[in-house]
DNA sequence: CACAGGCTGAAACGTATGTTTCAAACAAGT
DNA sequence: ACTTGTTTGAAACATACGTTTCAGCCTGTG
């Protein structure tokens, strides 16, 4: 077998299970028979389950900010025409778009496990994910700055997680809201639909007023990263 | 003792660790240990933890429903002043503030509740909060087609969901989010400062120009709910 | 062909969970 | 004071889970 078709195939299942169920609904048990390999197969080639479960947001997470921070560097390097703050919204969609061509694998789940990341089990993989990929949230962090020069970078730190939110929860229940719209109004509407509303939605609210009365929080300036910051013991 | 005041022990600390931590990760043993009642309490007095779930959404939806409905029906039969969406907006939060007056309980339990609502568990809670409450979300659609006639009422439809997306998320994650937001800007967001920050980005964003271009969704209206829509035996 | 190593299959293990049981404790009504 | 019905306490039960074990299989190499 070309380098265990069957590690592939766990990964398949469990990204596809986890992002319907969570993680903890979701059983090593489940995930092998889905999968059809043998159930101890996961823990000879994961280890465990926390280490399957990062496994799979490396698969997906890993090409996504490499991507995206390829593009990001690119546009970074051209100070003549900076992004928009439409741009930047449209890179991630776009970066998204990219890599994901997996099998049957849409949209909606890449951002149900984004949502997960945060909303579950608050311990290792958030960790994870900060030690991980926080280096390019802090780089789209800088361009969103430049992009929106009047609103105060603290409050677009808020706000990019309110988009991150909105994103992460419209999609984490598409299937369920997609059914409510279309008894309701009688339409039917696409993942990609609703991912064409949300950019008009996000953009307008990344761009309001800003709301800060605090004058602390008016001023205050993304600070860099201590070098030291202390990692925690595997758990 | 006065009506079992176990019952109340039990749904404060149910309340409290699901918040905290989910559904699943939240075992009975810890829920009755941190509540300082037995065991068989639990299933004494709900039956299941299924049940001992739903009671912990009806305590607090119930009246905040209830006082959302009464708000808006008087919103309703004067047609005069209608609200506005920064009206509408406010009036959720005003509710929820005048429901939420529990034991060190503040609102951010309230949003992360509802988040897990709908990103955890397909199954039985959802289809309870439809049945339940569903006919209050109605009445609070209808109110914000009105106050917003140039956005299809699908849309607007999306548009509510993404809001409840950003807040719930960002009052999921609230904990970590600000410790994030000491360490990069060196100052603390108080979570009614979070809330604060929220109602622009909303507002803006529910206010954008549509981003419908398909004429069918364009002009797609609610449609009345048929009676008989068969509700799923109790699982 | 032999053989070593990576991988799989089936079964077992230890643990944690939701639930049930039943006797004891308690409160209230007569 | 006695009884009746409700609530609690402690233990057991059945089940599902993550993990481990180990014998066998396949594959590639000498």
């Amino acid at each position: 077998m070309a380098q265990s078709e069957t590690v592939e195939r766990i990964l398949d299942a469990a990204e596809q299970l986890f992002a319907e169920k969570g993680f903890a609904e979701t059983s090593l048990r489940l995930i092998t028979s889905k999968a059809g390999v043998n159930l101890a197969a996961v823990n000879y080639h994961f280890g465990s389950k926390k280490a399957l479960i990062q496994a799979v947001f490396s698969r997906f997470l890993g090409p996504f900010c490499l991507s995206l921070d390829k593009e990001l560097e690119r546009r970074q390097t051209k100070p003549e025409n900076k992004p928009t703050l439409e741009d930047l919204l449209e890179i991630l969609v776009e970066q998204a778009l990219v890599v994901q061509p997996r099998s049957g694998n849409d949209l909606s789940i890449f951002m149900r496990l984004l949502g997960l990341a945060f909303s579950q089990s608050q311990g290792h993989l958030r960790r994870y994910l900060e030690d991980m990929y926080g280096k390019v949230f802090r780089r789209y962090m800088m361009l969103v700055n430049e992009a929106a020069p009047r609103i105060p970078p603290i409050e677009l730190f808020w706000r990019v997680h309110f988009m991150l939110g909105a994103a992460a929860f419209s999609m984490s229940g598409i299937k369920a809201l997609r059914a409510i719209a279309e008894t309701d109004f009688g339409v039917n509407t696409s993942i990609e639909q609703v991912m064409r509303l949300m950019v008009p939605f996000l953009a307008a609210g990344m761009r309001a007023e800003t709301g800060v009365t605090d004058a602390a929080m008016a001023t205050a300036q993304l600070r860099p990263r201590s070098k030291s910051t202390p990692v925690a013991a595997k758990v």
